[in-house]
DNA sequence: GTCTATATGCAGATAGAC
DNA sequence: GTCTATCTGCATATAGAC
């Protein structure tokens, strides 16, 4: 039956993405990807020739889910403050629901970079120029004119990035390993950093209007 | 001779450090190790019974060298800003010579939190406490005093962070895969975020009567 | 499509000579 | 301490029956 075998697939698929984003490329194995799946190796391979070739069908559908955010959100129409409440919402929100996310993306890149690079040519509608001049546009002034905007997506992605990734590490020593109390704060997390980059903006919007900069 | 032997272990833990920074513990192969060392398999085994053993040495040299500068920075003299520069210095410029550092440490931290524990725990000078306290005393305004300052180190961290860990990624979307232009990029960032944060600072320091200097 | 059984290769680890 | 040769186990992958 057709039906059974795409719910075959779609069930390798899911199971195949849970244990390598926990295990990575090197660190997943097959038998425990059929075990979860409640299938056997053999048939898994009938699914895919080879591991590389699941890792690959796990990682492009990963790649969809969360590249196009970087470029759907940073329409022409979009003011500042938008987009960035956009991203930090998004990518917050995103982590928090995939946390072994982080680490498994990032090693796999490094490890792969080529691999990466054809993925991201599969996604028609980035435009990295487009993103890039959107963004110079609307810089606040303390982002000085001569730093490259790219500095400032580094900023927001880094501010969301850092306690997730870091979170085996930061929950044993800032907040005693509590799992609780660590959830509490990323949950808050997203409001603090919506709160703050608020303020910053406020701060540097009443400088323009009452005393102009000399720089332009 | 002595000499010979230790010239060799340490040889091998220098070789070994690469090696695992680049793969990982799961990707490294100890036929990799050797071949770079110079020596057999054989011999790899005589000075370290396993991989894990290896990897071990490997890692808790890492971790001495990195995770300390979390806290010896952050002695109750330091003013804020004092702090804020010298992390950003440090880690940036680390970051910037060890290129695969941070794709390691987060991915095997994740892969083994357990052992990443009893690493700290030998770290003695480490006391979570005293920072978290430093730094709420020195809290510029715009970090409501309802948050956790946890975000504030969040923040450093995350912005000096992410445009190391995410190049794979970063370099080709933003700059053509043009490694040149990233290293500028990177070289700098540290004078970008130093300025920049630096001016977030000054903005909110009109606001302050006094600085909070209070006890010690 | 799904299974059992098996092949193949390789990586970690050991034995033992020098 | 260092080597050559070898063992062992495991993980990927295939053959072939149903």
């Amino acid at each position: 039956m057709n039906a059974l075998k795409v719910e075959t697939k779609e069930k390798i698929i899911e199971v195949a993405h849970e244990v390598f984003l926990e295990k990575g490329l090197q660190g997943a194995r097959m038998q425990e990807i059929a075990d979860k799946a409640g299938i056997n190796k053999a048939l898994l391979h009938y699914y895919f020739r080879s591991k590389e070739s699941l890792f690959d069908a796990v990682f492009e559908k990963v790649i969809e889910e969360v590249i196009p955010e970087f470029s759907k959100k940073l329409q022409p129409s979009s003011k500042l403050e938008e987009v960035i409440r956009s991203f930090v919402e998004f990518y917050n929100n995103f982590f928090q629901e995939n946390p072994q996310f982080p680490q498994f993306f990032f090693h796999e890149i490094w490890q792969n970079p080529d691999k990466l690079a054809t993925f991201i040519k599969g996604q028609k509608n980035i435009k990295p120029d487009d993103i890039v001049n959107n963004i110079k546009k609307r810089l606040p002034p303390f982002y000085e004119s001569d730093y490259l905007p790219q500095h400032m997506i580094s900023n927001v992605m880094g501010m969301c990035l850092f306690p997730h990734i870091a979170r085996p590490l930061f929950q044993r020593i800032f907040f005693g390993n509590d799992e609780e109390k660590y959830d509490h704060f990323l949950s808050e997390r997203t409001d603090f950093l919506l709160t703050m980059l608020a303020g910053i903006e406020l701060e540097n919007k009443d400088q323009i209007t009452d005393e102009p900069e000399e720089d332009f």
